[in-house]
DNA sequence: TATATACTTGACTAATTTACTCGGGTTTGA
DNA sequence: TCAAACCCGAGTAAATTAGTCAAGTATATA
């Protein structure tokens, strides 16, 4: 598992198709814009993409792409995974059995640690951050009409 | 936050610390030998990681590397950013507004999962990583003594 | 004190990956 | 038909990784 700005353009880009299928399906040109991420490189991405069945595209006029299933069943780490295609090999698999001095050991341990990221990152889904920031917007919005409440109670307190 | 081989390399090199420091400080020759990384590039991750506080050094013979803090108290997160010194700075700050048209929102919705993300790597100690991986070790072992005396009981039945 | 051990630093480099460009396709709605 | 959009592969500059080399400096120990 890599995490590097390779799949957070990814995610992005996701989240932006999310964000806009609504209203038919959306164009890499439009996210391109939207995302400031260059279109060839979306078209890179999104070709992996769909070859992991997490869109699904739409050609000619007035086409675009689609999420292939619903925005909470599509995991961070799945898109992450889709456009890192190569997958790191750490564990020292069979090729020499690993010096018994500590190497096997630690290997183990960051193998340890690699299983808890994947899940972890396997736990969060596009729909989830959508629906945290939902709530959160929701938030913020009831604090500035409260904030604006205040502000007119105090102006006629003072006036 | 970037999760690269580079991080692998400096939370496998302070494992292999964590698992010897108990005979003294910890050499570098040593580390690269049982890990297979090279002396020179771990110099440079040691570097970073003296410079983070992660770990303290012994000069002359003898000497080497201890963990500046117990285990329990390093997390793989600090370790990770230790060694990545340019902190991805993926927020559109304050340089032009985002385009309203929905950048600002996909960016937010990214940082809500770095944040996540963040304290995920934050929460797991290389401490706990021993520590579970003790716990498996002894129930390996215990597996093993019980497979030894069925074959044992098993043979004694047959012969 | 001499000396070997081991950390410290910085410059340099090959290999790899990332992010991107270019130039062509093909499909299809209007 | 035509233009909008996806599709595909080759190529490439920039960045990063992983590593080398060559000097140091500090210090335990003989």
């Amino acid at each position: 598992m890599k995490l590097t700005s390779k799949g957070r353009y990814a995610v992005t880009a996701m989240l932006d198709v999310a964000l806009h299928q609504n209203v038919g399906p959306v164009c890499l040109a439009d996210i391109s814009e939207r995302q400031r991420i260059s279109l060839s490189y979306l078209e890179q991405l999104f070709s992996k993409l769909r070859k992991a069945k997490l869109v699904n595209s739409v050609r000619g006029p007035g086409g675009g792409y689609r999420l292939a299933i619903a925005a909470v069943d599509i995991s961070i780490g799945a898109v992450i995974i889709a456009v890192n295609d190569s997958v790191i090999a750490t564990q020292c698999k069979g090729e020499k059995p690993c010096t018994p001095s500590g190497r096997c050991l630690t290997h183990s341990l960051w193998n340890d640690f690699s299983k808890k990221m994947q899940d972890f990152l396997d736990s969060v889904s596009l729909g989830e951050l959508m629906a945290n920031s939902e709530v959160i917007a929701i938030s913020k919005k009831q604090n500035m009409v409260q904030g604006l409440q205040n502000d007119i109670l105090h102006t006629n307190q003072l006036g």
